[in-house]
DNA sequence: ATCTAAACGAGACGGTACGTCAGGTCTTGGT
DNA sequence: ACCAAGACCTGACGTACCGTCTCGTTTAGAT
């Protein structure tokens, strides 16, 4: 059956997801109630419950229309220059916009006590950031660059982590040295034969 | 002058930590609040007050009281060994204890959004965590296992990224296992010759 | 426009003035908070906060409530009868239900040391009993049994200073006997002559 | 045994006492804390709970000290001129200086929700004005210008009565014009004979 | 053209926890 | 034994958000 009553307001949606953004960006994702979101977006409460569990999910929702088509995912045809481009790319996403990153803390934050929002964060967040990565490693994989994939998800551990620990324990920048740097690591990690044996040609 | 008034009861400061700890593994930080922990505790909620500005910085100080001696820190005479150990031992105390994942999972979110506690937990407990990873490689520098020093702060972002990565995107375990590898890449990455032999050509 | 947004709860009204003013007279004014009023109204505490701007206004509200039908106005065409009938009926009402004269002693206190309560106290408490006493000498007035009105705000501060003083300072009970005794001082106070006798005996 | 240990400050107990009235008169009694009358006096706050037993005793200590000279018992040969003059003075001596009023209302607030300080402060302030009064009259029989003192409570209840109801109720000044009126409507009650005429028996 | 039903704005509701404040008690070292 | 200082326990406060619940209004497709 394909209807009944009215259909759903694309206008406060968009504005919702916009203002919860906005708001968010500019005084911490903390200091930003729902009633606020609410009432500068023009919008009932109701409007936000009806769509969104919770203020996390609202604000991730309105990440990932944002984000849709920041990344870009490189293919030059070298394992570390792709990663380089990648991780490059992710950072300066996020320090690019103005508060961005505290965007991206507090998500992480809330998916700390929040079961039901940690499992969407993951399933649609880390993880297609995760493919990603993995895309770059398969494809390296099949040019004979990396020997096996077996390690590729410590690998992929490796990137994501230092990048989260940097951007949450505040221990250091986000920048193009870093990934290049990280690249490096993974690059030599995947791809090197550590018992001193021939080791063969790197690149 | 030495003193004036009545001095602060030993008693009431160890009560507090204890409770916090107790209430936030068993129960959730999240879902304890400052009027349990003081009434549970015997203490009135203005003496938590007086001695820390907030619950997280309460449970931080419980948590570092408690972690005093759990840490080992090796020292085999191989940095491979030394950072499996470490990392070994730094999981195993997390795990054990039920219900600490979750308060340090908790400990991390607190500082997304409270920049007071943030700079106290880096301080505090990132830091000392990292000076002691830091002590590893430089003995492994001094033995000759480590070529340069240069990179250790990216070494050590990747040996407490991944653990953190993981417990709080959820994306792995953290064990005996996870520990090895880490270890085995970082002494690959910083140079290491396991059995003195040629190590080869690197690059 | 008439309206927006969901109306205010009569029922929510009503249970919290019942509960408010049951709990003053049971359990004393002072020792009831605006949680437990708020606990056994079934109202949440900001609902209280949102209509009225303290306990006392709470409590106050409920008295007038109450107390709308309780005073009798009488009109037996003698001042003296008249005068001893009010307060005599204004004395019974605060003898009759426990704990009333308690809650107006409170009224009365809070009024001390709140100034906006003790505005709303005057205006909308002590200024209607006044009226209608003065209503009383008007009609005597009318009838000739008082000679002047000049001083009828003396009258009445003398009525009400007596039933207030004695009702603060415990000094003395609020009975028909009073009632009698000031009906009697006022009404030859105020000039007038009883049975339009030459004055003379009074009883 | 006469003594033992170091003697009772002298020095502490005035500034104590002058503390709490300054205080109390200028930033009003309820505005007053324990913690900043022992502060501002210097003193420990168990020195205070030492001696008194509640802020209100406090304040009214300090009140019966500063007050003790203040009224004039007249003694001039006519009842009318002694109650005027003693009102008058009384009225004074709380206008006079700023914030004394106040601090009466405030007692009497106080001693509605604190029994023991009802019963001090009636014994040791109310109860001594009324005798003062009742002294007047008592001259005023003896002299044959009361005819009985049967109902001598009820003129003291009404003089007392007023000014404590415009007081507390904020109903009408303190002003020498109350006294006066004061004076002649007891004074007439009390013995007078309105139209020059026999007035015969009263009772 | 009317009917029906869901979505909408507004905002009051029941709750939970917060951080603060004051009261009155207790515990130091010092007089 | 008294004192100043000040930490202690207790308990109420008024505020801030949460997520839910009415209201009357709007907006479409189905009748």
């Amino acid at each position: 059956m394909p209807h009944a009553g009215r259909p759903r307001s694309e206008q406060s949606r968009c504005r919702i997801l916009q203002t919860a953004l906005r708001l968010a960006r500019t005084r911490g994702y903390a200091n930003v109630t729902m009633d606020e979101i609410a009432s500068e977006a023009g919008a009932g409460k109701q409007t936000i419950y009806r769509w969104w569990r919770s203020k996390a999910e609202v604000v991730l929702d309105a990440l990932r229309e944002n984000a849709r088509v920041e990344i870009v995912i490189p293919d030059t045809g070298s394992l570390r220059e792709d990663v380089a481009g990648f991780l490059s790319s992710t950072f300066d996403a996020q320090q690019r916009r103005t508060g961005m990153t505290r965007v991206l803390q507090a998500m992480m934050a809330e998916a700390q006590h929040d079961k039901d929002f940690a499992d969407l964060f993951r399933d649609s967040f880390i993880e297609p950031r995760r493919e990603t990565l993995r895309t770059l490693f398969a494809r390296a994989h099949a040019r004979g660059e990396v020997r096996t994939l077996d390690e590729v998800d410590l690998w992929i551990d490796v990137a994501f982590g230092v990048m989260w620990y940097r951007l949450l324990a505040d221990v250091g920048p986000l920048d193009a040295t870093l990934a290049e740097k990280l690249a490096s690591l993974l690059s030599e990690a995947s791809g090197a034969h550590p018992k001193g044996v021939t080791t063969a040609a790197k690149k």
